[in-house]
DNA sequence: CCGAAGAGTTAGTCATGCCTAAATCTCGGT
DNA sequence: ACCGAGATTTAGGCATGACTAACTCTTCGG
């Protein structure tokens, strides 16, 4: 009996798993765009019908993580936005811990992190943080949100948005698609290096890119899914 | 949608983490005794009402984790034992890992395993076991099972039932309890501490127990839950 | 400005687990 | 052999979260 409430009384009142995944998702969605998320794409996002992601955002709405109107979609409050850092934080810390202190190949260290994500300690995330000495940054460049859940604003832009000649840091590539990470991995383009781009292929040809004296031939959906920083252009 | 396969196909048919609980419960009640265990003591050591166990045996039945003779209790099959000794390697792993590399005190590594132990992939568990150097026992000495599930024999006895004169060294000791365990530490009462009883106060007084040059009276119930192996008479 | 396509919601189920209350079984003692 | 205490199970609910089928709302094209 006693175990139980020990169990829930977690910080004030135990946050559902569901709750932490629609959360993360949902604030994932809006990115830097205003707009309300559609129950759609929150649906596809986290892998249920739009009926399930339907119900469930009625929930987080009584439960003030979401703005919710109906047919219009959400928006989260800033206690959901709060809720969706903390779990970033964790997952973010869980990446680079598997991959630093384990030696976890960082193509497979995210299918660990979504599930552990939502079931470690404060206590556990403070020493994980500590341990690897309070990073800012995750295997794949993502900033990790500090302990009082600030991020760090993102400068960087599309690798797609580069024209010839211009160069720039690769900064950082969505964790969600391992088989694009182990591609970038076999070629060693890792969050980090410099690289310039030599050339454009017209018709959705791929993006010739420089790095490390050599030159890849990087496919559209890579260069989106790529970000850089500190764009200079000339060479 | 194949987010949601992948991850059920942990192994076979992902299994319940309730299933896990109660494998892992029953086992340890079984201990060495070859009697069933009772739905009451189930549900005491999981925490719930006998009318919950009741039912979760049930279900445990239907999936060929356990026998259930109704009114009767219940007693683990070969593959509910399996179960359980993965929860449990799992478990220990966990807390050595939490204590080694993370330095997390040996009294609150319990809590932190107690979640994680249900939620760790395969490959993550072999990560830790390497990096542990396959460790056969864990902080509070308990014995570690084999990536084949074998468990170490256990030839230990309760420090309890030694006499006056005799010595042995302190092998294991519950980690349920982390009073207890902040109490030993205190004192620095470690598994592995070679101890003699000096004398045994009547009426369930305290037993004298001479650590390191050191006398501690050590209350009933902890000399309980103390064990001790490699015990030999006089001195 | 109306009607259909498509997005979103409601209705009705299911599975997992827990609860309380009420029934039922077992077993020891007379 | 029976009775009652105590253990156990059944009955009926609730919460979380997902599914299918059916209904409704919004919006865009003609």
């Amino acid at each position: 009996m006693s175990g139980v409430e020990a169990h829930n009384a977690h910080r004030s009142r135990r946050t559902a798993e569901g709750a932490e995944n629609y959360a993360k998702a949902i604030y994932q969605l809006q990115g830097r765009g205003e707009d309300a998320v559609g129950t759609g794409a929150v649906a596809e996002r986290i892998g249920v019908t739009p009926a399930s992601a339907s119900a469930m955002l009625k929930r987080l709405a009584d439960d003030g993580l979401v703005e919710h109107v109906p047919y219009h979609g959400v928006r989260l409050t800033s206690e959901g936005e709060q809720l969706a850092l903390e779990v970033i934080r964790h997952h973010r810390l869980i990446e680079l811990f598997l991959a630093e202190v384990l030696g976890m190949p960082w193509d497979r260290v995210h299918d660990e992190a979504e599930v552990l994500e939502h079931h470690i300690s404060e206590e556990l995330e403070e020493l994980i943080a500590s341990k690897l000495g309070q990073p800012l940054r995750d295997p794949h460049g993502d900033p990790i949100p500090s302990r009082e859940l600030d991020l760090a604003a993102d400068d960087s832009v599309r690798l797609s948005e580069l024209e010839a000649g211009q160069s720039g840091r690769f900064e950082r590539v969505s964790d969600r698609d391992a088989e694009m990470l182990r591609y970038l991995d076999e070629r060693g383009i890792h969050p980090g290096v410099e690289l310039e781009v030599s050339r454009r292929e017209p018709f959705a040809g791929p993006m010739l890119v420089e790095v490390g004296g050599v030159t890849h031939a990087l496919g559209g959906e890579l260069i989106e899914r790529m970000r850089v920083s500190g764009v200079s252009s000339g060479g």
